[in-house]
DNA sequence: ATGATGATATTTTTT
DNA sequence: ATATCATCAT
């Protein structure tokens, strides 16, 4: 057994969560405690131990990256590929099925995906059609409705508006909105989940094949599931499967997206026999790191409980740097990264940590005039360009003409004399008959749309029809590189003698790459090749930049570099109102995730954690003030070393303050006492700033004044705002006015 | 059909 | 500050 490839690797609480009885089992693994690694082993020790057939073991993910390695990994521990074995993502899964069942699903065999942005445009198309106001009616919030309601299972149906009228037209929204889905046969990501589930509770018959079918069922991430993958998982195992969920309520920093951590706990009672585990011995990080991520989750409330510990070295302190701007923020962290390479570092062990991704332009700016190599993490995605997208629409519509959202993506674009009153006229057709754009255009030619317009909408519907029947039978790039010249979609992009053309027929041109590089493999639904690339080009949009293996500076926000793990780690924009988040900040539930996601970026850090912040930071335009974060203050203190203590010549106070400043005052790293001392003697800067007068600002409106700092021109003010909540300003800039 | 203008919002993101 | 987007004018 010792030399067993499986359990070998092993430490005891993994290995008894990897050879746990076949039954329910539950493992709470903290940050860098060997999730993946219990996962792939168990599956591993399923197919050694217990001789059970690939066949029948099904592991999902939230992430296709997730999913990849996951692969990868069982592959290599079983010494060949697992074959059969279904790995995949809930959508990826939830997809397969529908593929497979699609008549039982109620769906049209050509079914497409739309993605988020698909879905928006069609929400706004809807709002137009209903003649309603953007304003009062936001796409972003119809959009929210109805996704959050898919996630919780619920259709239009099964709402109740009450009295409340806001409410009654959501649900009328949430309605057309399924109708015209349907209609076009198009179906959105959270569509893919509420379908897959309402198959298998409405038809026993395919629900038995499966449960039969998967008798382990594998779940990774598990905090992260929302109501209607729980519902599904559950409807899959049934009473005869063994689940074996994997996650921790500490990293669980998705519950604004609809996930449940409550899942976790309603685990253990809906499978009263589970087994469960702890996995809390951390491989990542230094001593110093985990206690201090372990201090500052202390202070949620409600957690299941778990405190990581290594057996490796203390390590240096966290280092805490105060800097007077987001510059010196960033030319502070630029400088570390710089000794760090003196000392035989590469770029690529450190990570640029932020909680909204606005913060990395100036990193951006400071690492260009440095030389500093660096990426970006986020951001648009390769199949997320527009150009992509319309390239596409074109392809979709090749597949299904019934597709009304890239109808009309695509149908004047290049412009070929389609206006906006010609399809007025066809959306009104469409819209009566209850039929698809396509079908409508058919019928208004040469009656509702007059000859100049039928011929354009001719134009288009040959096109359309010619480029299927000469695509038939060709290689999937050539069906794109013949799609891309025959709807003039280069020369179009070429035209456009900006230099943002040039970049866009590279883009299409490394789509017909793309096309001619895709194995297709997956799917065991044996779907035509143009329609599976389509599928993954949708469900699986690809890394964000394509040189993902530089050595490079890496930067993302909190939540992209969930699951990731780097050398040096610099947690910046530690500050009250950035992070935690302005918005998080009112409500507990809010703050705790927040405080989570403050968890989930120290332990990313394997070697050294820095956190910083900046005294001063341009926001939107004005420079205000805040406060250091609150997780700073919650990390135990002796663990923390100041990299330099505020210098009080750097902040622009009174004048008259700034002789005394020395380099005397490097000695004395007295954490934080100076903020609270606010000097409130000092006489108001302004006529009508005093303490509780209420004044207006050009951007945050009204709110009253807080604290009052220094005189002049120079002074800084706190106001408490009605909307936004308290901010410091600097009273020169913030154009305040007394009310 | 293309570009200028002005209003508006600006946490986090996968699929 | 800045990016996006709708509307309007050319």
């Amino acid at each position: 057994m010792s030399a067993d490839p499986i359990l070998e690797p092993l430490n005891t609480a993994q290995r008894a969560a990897v050879t746990a009885p076949l039954g329910p089992v539950l493992v709470l693994a903290g940050a860098g405690s060997g999730k993946t690694r219990v996962l792939t082993h168990r599956i591993a020790w399923l197919i050694r131990a217990h001789d059970v057939s690939p066949h029948s073991i099904l592991a999902v993910t939230f992430t296709n990256k997730a999913a990849g390695e996951m692969r990868t990994r069982v592959e290599g521990l079983l010494g060949m590929p697992p074959g059969v074995l279904w790995i995949g993502t809930f959508h990826g899964i939830a997809h397969r099925l529908l593929r497979r069942h699609w008549r039982e699903a109620g769906l049209v065999e050509s079914f497409q995906i739309l993605d988020a942005e698909d879905q928006q445009r069609l929400i706004k198309k809807l709002l137009k059609a209903e003649q309603l106001d953007e304003t009062r009616w936001a796409p972003r919030e119809v959009q929210w409705f109805i996704n959050s309601n898919k996630d919780e299972g619920r259709r239009p149906r099964s709402l109740k508006a009450g009295n409340d009228p806001t409410r009654a037209q959501m649900i009328r929204l949430y309605t057309l909105y399924e109708e015209a889905c349907a209609r076009s046969g198009l179906v959105d990501f959270a569509e893919l989940l509420l379908r897959s589930f309402e198959l298998w509770r409405d038809q026993p018959a395919i629900l038995q094949h499966y449960r039969q079918r998967f008798r382990h069922v594998l779940v990774d991430e598990f905090q992260d599931t929302n109501t209607i993958q729980y519902a599904w998982l559950k409807l899959l195992v049934g009473s005869e499967s063994c689940p074996f969920v994997v996650g921790d309520d500490d990293q669980s920093v998705y519950g604004w997206r609809g996930a449940r951590v409550e899942n976790l706990q309603q685990f253990g009672r809906d499978f009263p026999a589970v087994s469960l585990f702890r996995l809390e011995q951390n491989y990542r990080s230094t001593g110093a790191i985990l206690a201090a991520a372990n201090g500052l989750i202390a202070n949620n409330a409600g957690r299941l409980g778990k405190t990581l510990w290594t057996n490796g070295a203390q390590g240096e302190p966290i280092r805490l740097y105060a800097a007077f701007n987001e510059r010196d923020e960033a030319e502070f962290v630029c400088q570390r990264i710089r000794e760090h390479l003196a000392h035989g570092g590469a770029h690529r062990d450190a990570a640029v940590l932020y909680r909204s991704n606005a913060q990395s332009r100036v990193f951006e700016e400071i690492f260009l005039s440095a030389r500093m190599p660096y990426r970006v993490y986020g951001g648009l995605r390769f199949f997320e360009r527009a150009e992509i997208k319309d390239a596409l629409a074109y392809l979709r519509l090749i597949v299904n003409r019934r597709d009304d959202a890239s109808f009309e993506r695509v149908v004047n674009l290049p412009t070929r004399g389609i206006g906006a009153k010609s399809l007025d006229t066809v959306r009104a057709a469409a819209r009566t008959a209850g039929i698809p754009l396509w079908e409508a255009t058919g019928a208004c030619l040469g009656e509702a749309l007059g000859a100049r317009a039928s011929a354009a909408m001719r134009g288009f519907m040959e096109l359309i029809e010619r480029l299927a029947v000469e695509v038939a039978g060709l290689a999937l790039h050539e069906q794109v590189d013949r799609m891309l010249a025959a709807t003039g979609l280069i020369e179009f992009h070429r035209r456009d003698n900006a230099d943002r053309g040039e970049a866009r027929v590279e883009n299409l041109e490394e789509l017909v790459s793309a096309a001619r590089g895709f194995g297709g493999e997956r799917l065991e639904t044996e779907l035509p090749p143009l329609e599976a690339f389509l599928a993954h080009v949708t469900l699986e949009s690809g890394e964000g930049q394509a040189d993902a293996w530089e050595d490079c500076v890496q930067m993302m926000t909190l939540h992209t570099a969930k699951g990731l793990e780097f050398p040096i780690v610099f947690l910046c924009g530690m500050e009250d109102g950035l992070f935690p988040h302005q918005r998080s900040i009112a409500n507990l539930d809010g703050l705790e995730e927040e405080r989570r996601l403050c968890y989930v970026g120290m332990t990313r850090a394997m070697r050294q954690l820095y956190l910083t912040y900046a005294e001063q930071r341009r926001l939107h335009g004005i420079d205000s003030f805040s406060q250091p974060s609150r997780f700073i203050k919650e990390t135990p203190e002796d663990l923390i070393e100041e990299v330099r203590p505020r210098l009080q010549v750097r902040r622009p106070v009174a004048p008259g303050r700034f002789a005394r400043a020395t380099g005397a005052e490097q000695a004395a790293p007295h954490r934080h006492a100076e903020y609270s001392s606010a000097r409130l003697r000092d006489p108001p800067p302004a006529p009508g700033m005093r303490l509780g007068a209420r004044v207006r600002h050009g951007k945050f409106g009204e709110g009253v004044i807080l604290t009052l700092e220094g005189s002049g021109p120079q002074a800084r003010v706190q106001v408490n705002f009605e909307r936004q909540g308290p901010k410091w300003l600097v009273m020169q800039y913030a154009k305040l006015e007394p009310l």
